[in-house]
DNA sequence: ATAGGGTTAG
């Protein structure tokens, strides 16, 4: 929205007439009663009714007209502000910072210079809005450079810098400034306290706290909202706890922003009741304490609850907006919930916000990590708006799904179009080209991210291209890599080393590798079954009990593989051999039905396989009978004929059970997405996106 | 109670 320059502001120099010609019958008694009047009908939002009323005054005062001025501002209704700015007989400065300020509420900064450049005498007040202006359009420096060229500062002025270097993340300088001001105040606490936390310095924030406290200065309910928030991000559950009550005797509790603060403490902090508790002691439920809540939910695994209280406050009339959309939506994908996802999809499209940069983004995850990449990929084009974020989100999703050329093409648009990208950027790319097996491609973008001076080399980076190296058969150099990097290796890395020496059958390298990982991790499963799966495959029989022996002296249990599929907001859980399923009887005879099938297709069990699983009692029924194959096997009973069929497994998919999956998607005529520890497998006609590179 | 500084969810 552009407004019009009003002419008497680019006339120049306003006039300023004697107030008495003006008003010859206001008396001070009866302003004062106009202007309760005025007040009163402003907070409340009812500006055409108060407009009504200023109407009806003889003749108003310069405090009326600029009250009314501000009353319009606020509702964003710019266009009658100006109005009344020019159509008012004189001006003062207070009138034209409220035009600077309506101005830069409307994002028009050349107006906003224009008019503070104009009007014949800024005071204090027009220089400090004019900074905090600039702080919100990033322009720190100019900021900066206006602060220091003001005529004289009071404490209001220094804080408004405090908190635009703060915002921009130059909390050092906010520190410089806080020393050296003469007079801090509470304010001047509680910026410097919100800005460590908000760049992720909560403990000095905390420590920050600890020093206003010690002053004995008087705190205000803002200073509890911003120190309650400092004392989640740091989990310090005991401070937050005593400020709780510390703030009820002050009878701040009924401060909206304190117990909103409240229930994000308590739900960062896992106490998730208490959490709860606050909420529903709080009088009014605003949409921000109503996200909080969801969020909390969702930051406690309880995502059914999420959609539950994201539902009741929709229909207490509440309207969610970009945030609770953002919370909904993360826990559609705890869920695998493509289904209420996409109802959600429908009501931000209802409310005009699927094009809003962030909720775009969470609808991407939401669709990519339900498998439904093509979804993903039908909003992420549709978006005018991208930022960081939606190109890291789309390359993770295509890299997880197995679209990997893809991943990589629109990492190659993201550069034409000058976008730098961040450390996110690389780990999905390189996960992309593991997943596919690409080396070539793999060590180029290696190469490009040990080359961008913007992105500091992370270990996971170094994870993934050990992963690649290892895939591609390249153990002796993925094991130097890892000897030779910046950082200290993780058990992570050592673990995608020893996987790699299980693909290309390397019992040397699996040797020194496991080795690393028991010093490491004694208690780690994951090495223990990959060795003894690499002795099984060797023949190595003396080997393997060994190891079994060693797991079953240090009382190490292997996470038992399990597989589920949700259908109709119910999830159906099954493990190797389940029969404690309902449907089992049809569910096994629909097995035995796809056996003889894919035999006839000349399918044959690869038994590398059934040396997957440790325990003994699993061995042999193990391949037919594995979880994920008797999720699919119920998926295809349960389902109409035709449509897609999700499951989802909480280890990495086997080998046999994909070959088999594969065929039954030709074999049924279904798509079949899997969703592994790792990544999507998407099953059609006999085939699977991640092109056998599993 | 004419204008500026701090506060809650993601």
């Amino acid at each position: 929205m552009r407004t019009r320059v009003p002419p008497l502001i680019s006339n120049g120099k306003a006039v300023m007439f004697p107030l008495k010609t003006f008003r010859p019958h206001a008396t001070s008694r009866g302003s004062s009663s106009w202007k309760s009047m005025l007040f009163r009908l402003i907070e409340d939002h009812q500006v055409d009714e108060a407009n009504r009323l200023f109407a009806r005054i003889p003749s108003p005062s310069i405090q009326l007209y600029t009250m009314m001025i501000n009353g319009y501002s606020r509702i964003n209704r710019v266009d009658q502000a100006f109005r009344l700015f020019d159509k008012m007989p004189a001006r003062d400065t207070a009138a034209w910072n409220s035009m600077i300020k309506t101005a830069l509420g409307i994002g028009e900064l050349d107006l906003a210079w224009k008019l503070f450049d104009e009007m014949p005498e800024q005071n204090v007040i027009s220089w400090t809005t004019m900074i905090n202006g600039l702080s919100q359009f990033d322009q720190i420096d100019a900021a900066e450079d206006l602060f220091l060229r003001m005529p004289e500062r009071d404490t209001a002025a220094w804080n408004a810098m405090i908190s635009a270097y703060c915002d921009s993340g130059r909390v050092k300088d906010a520190c410089r400034l806080f020393e050296k001001m003469p007079q801090p105040n509470v304010i001047s606490w509680t910026a410097l306290i919100g800005g460590h936390d908000q760049n992720g310095q909560s403990d000095r924030a905390l420590w920050l706290f600890y020093q206003l406290w010690m002053s004995g200065m008087k705190l205000t309910p803002s200073t509890y909202a911003c120190v309650l928030t400092a004392c989640a991000n740091a989990s310090e559950l005991g401070l937050g706890t005593q400020l709780h009550s510390n703030l009820v005797r002050r009878g701040y509790s009924s401060d909206s922003f304190v117990s909103t603060s409240l229930v994000n403490l308590y739900a960062k902090c896992k106490q998730i009741e208490d959490s709860i508790k606050v909420f529903n002691e709080k009088q009014e439920r605003d949409v921000v304490s109503w996200t909080a809540l969801v969020t909390g939910y969702g930051m406690n695994d309880m995502h059914d609850n999420a959609l539950e209280e994201f539902n009741k406050m929709v229909a207490f009339g509440i309207q969610p907006n970009q945030s609770t959309f953002s919370s909904a939506l993360n826990s559609c994908c705890g869920l695998e919930a493509l289904d209420r996802g996409k109802k959600i999809h429908v009501t931000t499209v209802k409310l005009g916000l699927d094009l809003d940069v962030f909720v775009g983004n969470s609808l991407i995850v939401m669709y990519s990590k339900c498998g439904d990449i093509d979804d993903s990929l039908v909003l992420f084009n549709s978006m005018d708006r991208r930022n960081l974020v939606t190109w890291n989100t789309i390359i993770v999703g295509c890299a997880q799904n197995g679209y990997t050329s893809l991943a990589l093409k629109i990492f190659d648009a993201m550069r034409e179009l000058n976008v730098q990208p961040d450390s996110i950027t690389y780990t999905g790319l390189l996960t992309a080209c593991s997943h596919s097996k690409m080396l070539g491609r793999g060590r180029h973008i290696f190469h490009l991210l040990q080359h961008d001076s913007e992105v500091a080399m992370k270990l996971e980076h170094f994870v993934c291209m050990v992963d690649i190296l290892g895939r591609c058969g390249q153990l002796e150099e993925a094991e130097e890599l890892i000897q030779n990097m910046p950082m200290e290796p993780n058990t992570i890395i050592w673990l995608a080393l020893l996987s790699a020496c299980r693909m290309h059958a390397n019992i040397e390298v699996a040797r020194r590798t496991s080795k690393k990982v028991f010093e490491m991790e004694p208690d780690n499963s994951a090495a223990y079954v990959l060795l003894s799966n690499i002795y099984a495959s060797a023949g190595r029989w003396n080997d393997v009990s060994q190891i079994r022996l060693m797991m079953r002296c240090r009382g190490i249990m292997k996470v038992p593989g399990s597989s589920w599929i949700t259908l109709k907001e119910t999830r159906h859980e099954f493990v190797c051999g389940d029969r404690s399923h309902p449907m089992a009887m049809e569910i096994y005879a629909k097995l035995d039905w796809l056996g003889v099938k894919l035999k006839e297709l000349g399918y044959v069990y690869d038994t590398r396989f059934a040396l997957h699983d440790v325990d003994d009692e699993q061995k042999e029924v193990a391949l037919a009978h594995h979880s994920e194959k008797l999720a699919v096997a119920f998926g295809l009973i349960s389902t109409v004929e035709g449509s897609t069929i999700r499951v989802i497994k909480n280890l990495r998919v086997c080998g046999d059970c994909h070959s088999a999956i594969k065929l039954i998607s030709k074999l049924v005529g279904r798509r079949i997405v899997l969703r592994d520890s790792t990544r999507f497998h998407h099953f059609r006609d006999g085939l699977c996106s991640c092109g056998d590179c599993w």
